[in-house]
DNA sequence: CTTGACCTTATACCTATGTATAAGGTGCAG
DNA sequence: CTGCACCTTATACATAGGTATAAGGTCAAG
């Protein structure tokens, strides 16, 4: 298969899979006479591969070390180690997400600034975020 | 004030504040004779705020946005749009986040790869993630 | 034999948010 | 007057994950 081929059945550019050989996450495949790069089937599937493990939140490093411990024949406890590391920081992200929306949250019901029933801007003393309501508190320059 | 006493009373680099300025965060601050940038004390406050704001989700151009609205005495309204826009977004960030989680933790509870209870990959038909339990899928190369 | 769709490499560019470095000017203390 | 800690600018580098462009080679159909 050229190129073209795997990126088109995988769903990515024909740069992805050179840029993936550059990286070290593809094997450098034979060449015909001319220089094409000559890939098997398979390499669609490892394509398609990398692309799920991003999904999972898997950086392109991660899933290098994925495939390296793959190939060298892990016994799974090393994947099953890199996976139990990334939901701990998936849990993380989350967290901290979900900490902003709670303020961002806050903000929005507390919030009523130049409404007629509040001309005042109330969160103003309890919230982070509540300094772009307070005209005084940005006063830039001199 | 001088740069880098701003910088240390607002938790960072002075390049950083020069960065601000460069992307329009931050007002061109008067001179002294010998070209140094002369800060009032609250330019301090205006990089927490935008500190605080980054904490929240915001980006550095959603950031200029809201000091602009600011600025130009935003009745507020613009200012809780995008504070909405800004919730729907995290919450949709949350969401992929927790369909990661949902697949990794399917994903550590099934797999025992390489055990000796379990010599197999058994999630290997169901899991996208299986495919590095399961050498033969990722051959590569020719 | 020409045309068009492939392929090759090298290089630069992109977003976002800064950080680092070089080369030089300023201001104050000793 | 000499250091030293500041300040200035311009430029490059950093991460991550690619995308775009230029200049050229190959291959098959018509």
């Amino acid at each position: 298969m050229q190129i073209g081929k795997v990126a088109e059945q995988a769903g990515v550019n024909t740069q992805t899979i050179r840029f993936y050989e550059r990286s070290g996450l593809l094997n450098k495949p034979p060449r015909t006479q001319a220089g094409y790069r000559s890939y098997s089937p398979a390499t669609v599937e490892v394509v398609r591969f990398i692309k799920q493990s991003q999904e999972l939140g898997y950086t392109l490093a991660e899933v290098k070390q994925l495939i390296s411990l793959h190939e060298h024949g892990s016994n799974g406890n090393e994947i099953r180690d890199l996976a139990a590391k990334k939901l701990r920081d998936i849990a993380e992200r989350i967290d901290a997400l979900v900490g902003m929306r709670q303020q961002l949250r806050s903000f929005l019901t507390s919030c009523n600034c130049g409404t007629p029933e509040q001309p005042g801007c109330p969160p103003i003393e309890k919230l982070d975020f509540s300094v772009p309501c307070h005209p005084v508190k940005l006063d830039r320059r001199k």
